[in-house]
RNA sequence: GGUUUCGUGGCCGAGUGGCUAGGCAGCGGUCUGCAAAACCGUCCACAGCGGUUCGACUCCGCUCGAAACCUCCA
């Protein structure tokens, strides 16, 4: 299987052919969470969106380190007085110490994550434990002359980079669109220019996260961290950096900054950025209110949400769009996704159980290849072309909606044949089997909710429950047959009867 | 105002210079004791106006509309 993956890379808005920078390794860094708040949907879509990614390499057998940053310090609030740190501000609300928040939150992002499905990088490192890697490569960018120190604060000299380097490629910004732009805020005298951004942060008296440096006690910039910690575990240079279309500006603008100064060259060969997940087409986020936690999405209490939504259904709805694309939230999209994904899983369920047949199956034309290439001479069969179509579109960007859209091919197909109108033969078979464990499972992430949570109790009961039924049907006992049917309808079990018996489902 | 992106059928969402996305919902049928499920068929489309082209939903221009970023945010 050739496979060539093409990445769309923020920095050039062109999909370029993944070549590793030192094959078969590959490093991909990606921001992740500020612990001060409970994860909710739009963490899961950069966690998802990159789990994806992190699983395809996987599956292509690069040796892959993985990391993603926790965020545990740093940031600064917009609307309090400037230092305050995010985490910090919290914490003295609640009376508690700030790392007991950031643990508090940390641990919650990665139960959602699980449940999500989503994979643990190879490593999290947090910001608060990399505060001398922080601390050097703000020393290196004073000696290269691209920061200065002002009371205790260090800030990024934009203008002076600016003479040697392009700040804005990343974004397409123009440095003095920047800088008449740049709304003007309090303490931004100790600026020489708008557009400069803080390295270090003097921490005023009552701020609670500090740390010395040769500067005074402070805290690191709010860009720094990730410059820092990418550099310490996957290099100088390393292959993918990733995160969401928000953080572009500045955030990852100033990420390439920091690189160029520090280190003498930029750090990364590939940009990935999600978009966003829209809520009445609006970005839903922290700041706007607007935003629904994983935790409501999987109880359903939340006033928007008409009903629950397991992980699966949210993984799926968000993996059924591209991720450069928006993605608007609704009820009806949600529900549409947990039937799409419902019928995926009963599909798997009902490979599993297919016989394979002796003879060839139907024949059917094989779908026409782009430019002839790879194609099968005397036909390839039809399983192999979901094959192939599975691997181009995860070739073409990492195109989960078209992965998806294949496999519902192979679901018609298994139906089909369920129904005793078509018929697969063994090797077919056992290529579908493959095909469904590799992208449904492995690479898309989705797992069979069903089964963790009906044991073989249930199953027992199930069968002697389906049985009797079963014995009345064949009296023609309409009225006992029924009455079980709609006892199972009321504890949320659906008893499907088909040709070969009678199958069951919750829900 | 600037930067970036987008506008696809009832809903969600792919893709392409000439040929099917897919899911959900709807309609008709097959199957079934009935129902459900499943399968088959079917309806509904590419914001508007120009241009390039033998041909554009797809390329170019304009208009209208939307979003993200420019301030912490995934």
């Amino acid at each position: 299987m050739q496979n060539q993956l093409f990445i769309h890379n923020t920095l050039s808005r062109k999909k370029e052919l993944f070549e590793p920078i030192n094959p078969p390794f590959a490093g991909m860094y990606v921001c992740g969470p500020t612990v001060y708040g409970d994860p909710h949907l739009g963490h899961a879509r950069p966690a998802i969106t990159f789990d994806l990614v992190f699983r395809y390499l996987l599956h292509l057998e690069y040796k892959v380190r993985y990391v993603r940053n926790i965020t545990d310090v740093g940031h600064l609030v917009a609307d309090l007085d400037e230092g305050e740190d995010k985490i910090a501000v919290k914490a003295r609300v609640e009376q508690v110490e700030p790392m007991e928040i950031a643990q508090y939150y940390a641990d919650r992002y990665f139960i959602f994550m699980d449940a999500l499905n989503v994979k643990r990088p190879s490593i999290e490192p947090r910001a608060s434990g990399h505060m001398i890697e922080q601390i050097v490569m703000v020393g290196k960018i004073l000696d290269a002359g691209y920061a200065y120190e002002v009371n205790g604060s260090v800030y990024f000299d934009v203008e002076k980079y600016s003479k040697s380097y392009d700040y804005g490629k990343l974004s397409g910004r123009v440095l003095e669109d920047l800088i008449s732009n740049t709304r003007s805020l309090e303490g931004q005298d100790e600026k020489r220019n708008a557009a400069d951004f803080a390295l270090w942060k003097k921490a005023q008296p009552e701020h609670i996260m500090r740390w010395p440096s040769p500067w005074g006690d402070g805290f690191p910039g709010w860009h720094l961290e990730c410059s820092a910690m990418s550099t310490k575990y996957l290099g100088e240079y390393f292959d993918i950096h990733g995160g969401g279309m928000d953080l572009l500006f500045p955030h990852h603008e100033s990420e390439i900054a920091q690189c160029q100064a520090a280190i003498g060259h930029e750090s990364v060969k590939y940009w990935m950025h999600n978009n966003m997940i829209t809520i009445n087409g609006q970005k839903m986020g922290k700041s706007l209110g607007n935003f629904i936690t994983l935790d409501e999405f999987f109880t359903g209490k939340h006033a928007s949400l008409q009903q629950a939504y397991s992980p699966m259904t949210i993984r799926f709805f968000i993996l059924q769009a591209h991720y450069r694309s928006t993605v608007d939230f609704s009820n009806e999209a949600l529900q549409a996704a947990e039937k799409g994904l419902k019928k995926l899983v009963a599909g798997y369920e009902t490979l599993m159980k297919l016989s394979p047949s002796p003879m060839a199956s139907n024949p059917s034309p094989p779908a026409p290849l782009p430019g002839g290439e790879g194609s099968v001479p005397g036909g390839e069969g039809r399983i192999a072309a979901i094959q192939r179509d599975c691997y181009n579109a995860m070739n073409d960007d990492f195109n989960s909606p078209m992965v998806i859209a294949s496999l519902f091919e192979g679901v018609r197909i298994i139906n089909t044949v369920a129904d005793k109108k078509d018929t697969l033969t063994a090797p077919e078979l056992e290529l579908l089997k493959n095909i469904f464990d590799t992208f449904l499972f492995d690479i898309l992430g989705l797992k069979n909710e069903k089964a963790n949570d009906q044991g073989e109790l249930l199953d027992g009961l199930m069968q002697l429950v389906l049985s009797i039924r079963q014995k009345s049907r064949e009296t023609k006992d309409w009225g006992t047959s029924d009455q079980i049917r709609d006892a199972l309808q009321k504890l949320q079990i659906v008893v499907k009867d088909g040709k070969d018996g009678t199958a069951w489902d919750v829900g």
